[in-house]
RNA sequence: CGCGGAGUGGAGCAGCAUGGUAGCUCGUCGGGCUCAUAACCCGAAGGUCGUAGGUUCAAAUCCUGCCUCCGCAACCA
């Protein structure tokens, strides 16, 4: 029996699941469930990552402790696994005390070995804010938040020596071209070892910054610090060192990830293992990132979208489906409810759904509900038979490498293929003429056709592909397998009695999709100012003298408008990526100019100009012509 | 010159590692069928494959330059 070994990364517990997630998770469910139907040995492991800086911090924020934070996060992703149907072996809590053992035990063996030093760390440090900033990220040489000026401190840590397992890597990298997949992020890892700008990895932050992180095992003055933590999920989740489990399946371990944390995976991840003398795992699968026109989904740009609002509304099997099918693995997709709409209208409602309909009404016309016994195959039908089974054999073959959409276009395929043969035989014109044999033999094959179908959208969309096995008459789940899928036919057995008609994918629900959309945007809270609050904003009509672009700033322009002040004011506004300093000298703009000075790339901002959209998509707000500079708007 | 990706009929995509009649889905137009969820089936129109060169008997596919877009990074008061 094969071993099937897949993760997701474990999310981490600062922010509600979104569509992302769902996919990565959606997706290894899938894989999960199809390699249980191959017969194969299967786990898959997702979970929550639940230590760091920013974690303690909101919880700080919300005046409650990180852990009962993080429970409530985890929980809220378990809940969404379980409205998805995913169904995960284990879900691993970095904050589980096993993982905990496990990461200190590691630690302490790579520390052994000598692959752990203790270094410095300069950075310049803001007490009031706890935390390190970059040069750039200061003002002036003060902290942007509390207005004092950091001090520059030089913070012991410790240090994985990385760089010694680099040159391994990207040899290993260079000679296993499967390792990372699509290419395309191998070639970016390459690239990134290419630079040899990679530095050994700071493992540590002392308790007197962060106190909410696994304690190291030598020196309890500190915790260790995200990827240690984070990575080493995926053994201490089947159990590492001692369980059988573990040996059973980190051969043949999976990861899937989002472009996001490819080097994390591609690089620390592999080194770590090699100092820990833990064999490699198999495969690293990354995927792109669900976009909506093309730009990211988030939240606060106002288009991100709510999986669990999806689902109340579409139901899980459509989501799922979509999910899988619309995303060319690797690449960013687009999510639009039209989109969705129109998938799943034409494969899941006309293609499939509706192919089950006609071929039941049929059965129940014509053989009485039961499965016909079919007579001499014509060759046509051999050929039809044939392209059934290739069709079988592609999907297994995607699955297998992981490109889902590949795999769901030759179930669609299927039905396609059966819709035409349909067509093509006319078995209501069979019927008329008493062509009772070769109107029991057209009948069944479409029926075996459905019967493969159905067993090959069980990973995908469970609930209705058990419902579609139903009414072909399997109702138990015993027995039920795509091993030999691709090559043998006519396992639905004769006289099964079916059911008389069946409408699986209702295409109302689609009718509309335009309606929907406010309901999977976000709502907004509805928080309401008041007047007095809103007069607070003081908007005077103004003229830009003059415009330079800022530099080292792709989207700063430099202004000084004159808003009927006895100086122009200076300004910077983020306008560059669609107007030149040309364009704005003359214009005339709305300025916010009771807004707190700010200094940005180091000039002081006096002002905001008022603008709608943002990127290369942004417009000016232009006051009418007879507004005098100066003038308030109200 | 920060790193990476992408430009293919109206829309969304595949094809490019192994050059050789440009393919899929949706949309449009015409036709067919009546078993079915206004569904299904057939046919047609529509592309100089971003651009300029190069290699080749032959380039969407390989090489070089350029343009445009996107993501990461930075930044957007």
């Amino acid at each position: 029996m094969k071993s099937f070994y897949i993760t997701t990364p474990i999310y981490y517990v600062n922010g509600k699941p979104h569509i992302g997630h769902s996919y990565t998770s959606v997706l290894a469910d899938m894989l999960t469930r199809y390699h249980a139907l191959e017969g194969d040995e299967v786990f898959f492991l997702t979970g929550t990552d639940e230590h760091g800086d920013k974690i303690a911090r909101s919880a700080e924020k919300e005046g409650t402790d990180p852990q009962t934070l993080a429970d409530r996060y985890a929980k809220e992703f378990k809940v969404l696994w379980d409205m998805l149907d995913v169904k995960y072996s284990e879900f691993i809590r970095t904050t589980d005390e096993s993982h905990k053992q496990v990461v200190q035990r590691v630690l302490q063996k790579i520390y052994d070995k000598g692959d752990i030093y203790f270094g410095e760390y300069g950075g310049y440090y803001c007490c009031g804010c706890e935390r390190f900033y970059a040069e750039n990220e200061l003002e002036d040489g003060i902290c942007p938040q509390h207005k004092t000026k950091p001090e520059y401190v030089k913070e012991k840590n410790y240090f994985f020596k990385m760089s010694r397992y680099l040159p391994w890597l990207k040899e290993y990298i260079t000679e296993h071209p499967d390792f990372i997949q699509p290419s395309h992020y191998r070639n970016e890892v390459l690239a990134l070892l290419q630079q040899e700008t990679l530095e050994d990895l700071c493992i540590s932050r002392p308790k007197s910054r962060l106190t909410w992180g696994i304690e190291l095992p030598f020196d309890t003055d500190y915790v260790c610090y995200v990827w240690f933590d984070a990575l080493l999920n995926y053994i201490s989740g089947i159990g590492y060192p001692d369980s059988p489990c573990f040996d059973t399946f980190w051969p043949h371990a999976e990861h899937i990830i989002a472009k996001d944390i490819l080097k994390p995976h591609a690089i620390f991840w592999p080194c770590m293992l090699a100092s820990a003398e833990i064999p490699l795992f198999k495969k690293l699968y990354v995927h792109g990132y669900w976009l909506s026109k093309d730009t990211k989904l988030s939240k606060s740009l106002g288009n991100a979208i709510d999986p669990a609002l999806l689902i109340n509304q579409y139901g899980v099997d459509a989501i799922r489906y979509f999910l899988l099918r619309d995303m060319s693995f690797g690449s960013d997709a687009n999510f639009s409810l039209s989109s969705l709409a129109s998938r799943i209208t034409a494969e899941l409602a006309n293609d499939i759904g509706n192919l089950f309909s006609r071929t039941l009404a049929m059965i129940a016309k014509y053989c009485d509900s039961k499965v016909p016994q079919p007579g001499q195959y014509t060759q046509h039908d051999e050929c039809i038979q044939q392209t059934i089974l290739e069709h079988i054999a592609m999907y297994k073959q995607h699955c297998r490498q992981v490109a889902p959409a590949k795999a769901l276009e030759n179930l669609v395929a299927i039905a396609s293929c059966a819709n035409k043969y349909i067509d093509a035989n006319a078995p209501w014109t069979l019927y008329k003429e008493k062509q009772e044999e070769r109107l029991a033999t057209v009948l069944y094959l479409v029926l075996e056709a459905l019967r493969k179908l159905a067993i090959a959208l069980l990973p995908v969309v469970p609930s209705t592909a058990k419902t579609m096995l139903a009414l072909l008459g399997i109702t138990s789940p015993l027995g039920i397998t795509l091993q030999e899928e691709e090559r043998i036919w006519g396992k639905l057995p004769v006289g099964t009695v079916l059911a008389p008609s069946a409408n699986l994918f209702p295409r109302e629900q689609w009718e509309k999709p335009m309606d929907l959309i406010e309901v999977a945007t976000p709502k907004e809270e509805k928080t309401y100012i008041s007047f007095e609050q809103f007069s607070l904003v003081d908007m005077r009509v103004g003229t830009v003298i003059s415009a330079t672009k800022v530099e080292n700033a792709r989207s700063l322009l430099l202004l000084h408008v004159d808003v009927g002040e006895d100086n122009p004011r200076t300004i910077l506004s983020g306008i560059a990526e669609k107007y030149t300093p040309t364009d704005m000298v003359g214009k005339r703009v709305i300025v916010v100019v009771n807004l707190q000075p700010k200094k940005i790339r180091g000039i002081e901002s006096h002002g905001m100009i008022l603008t709608v959209g943002e990127g290369n998509d942004i417009y000016l707000l232009e006051p009418s012509d007879v507004c005098m500079n100066g003038s308030r708007i109200v």
